[in-house]
DNA sequence: TTATACATGCTAAAATATTAGCATATCATC
DNA sequence: GATGATATGCTAATATTTTAGCATGTATAA
């Protein structure tokens, strides 16, 4: 986990890669729509640059606008970012943290049950035979 | 969930945020060990001012020094926080969310049992009999 | 009681982050 | 190919964050 980087991160620049981490490949009205506190679009095209020259981002051409995308894989960055909320907030203990998950709103029985067969499914890998 | 207030803190407010939520009560020297490219002290005494300016924080005399705690209960900011990433990293999927949390590393038969014990109960609170 | 170590109060400087806006390029369409 | 809408390139101003440091208070132990 050698991305340490992501906590390094201006609040804006936060924003940013929240946003583009949670819809994908994204264009500067994109982000700028998605944005809280909407800022101007030329603040939202220099901090896109700025998270390109830092190496969180790259883009590529699409007709006449550019397309960002996170040069980090999301599920990457998604282990990284629960790894610390364990951390912080559950005492690194993965069964504090499922029971926040599984308490916080309406959790469907049929939610439930593929929870259950997920463990099941850990278990027989854990421990094959 | 009316917090979304954290969301707008700087770079090292967060961090700071961060390290008393993961540690509890902390002293201005404490906090300051545990900071990533630790600062110096005027530094953190500021960011903790600050932060108790804008009702983050909270402190009460031990002796001759200031012992700052969150004014948000612990497990109300980690609700919030692992929502964030539940929607950021995982959209919104608290089935993709245990997934990664059970991959991440070696979790234990013992671990896992309890997890299921976890689901198990949250079934039965959900539809009682 | 006094010297020492370590605390806070306060002010202002330095570094970064955030923003705006003009110049210029590109695509679509008439 | 001229025009309008929408891009980016670039530069510099503004706002915020981050930092340092001096003055002062307080507990502790010789």
């Amino acid at each position: 986990m050698e991305d340490y980087r992501i906590a390094k991160l201006s609040r804006r620049e936060r924003q940013i890669m929240d946003v583009i981490y949670q819809h994908g490949r994204m264009s500067v009205a994109d982000v700028l729509e998605n944005l809280p506190d909407a800022p101007s679009y030329s603040t939202v095209r220099a901090l896109l640059r700025i998270l390109e020259e830092k190496g969180h981002l790259t883009h590529q051409k699409d007709g006449p606008r550019y397309i960002y995308r996170p040069t980090q894989p999301r599920h990457q960055a998604g282990q990284f970012a629960l790894k610390q909320v364990v951390q912080t907030f559950f005492d690194k203990s993965i069964e504090r943290t499922v029971a926040a998950l599984v308490s916080d709103e309406e959790v469907s029985d049929e939610e439930l049950n593929r929870l259950s067969e997920l463990i099941e499914q850990a278990k027989k890998e854990g421990s094959p035979s």
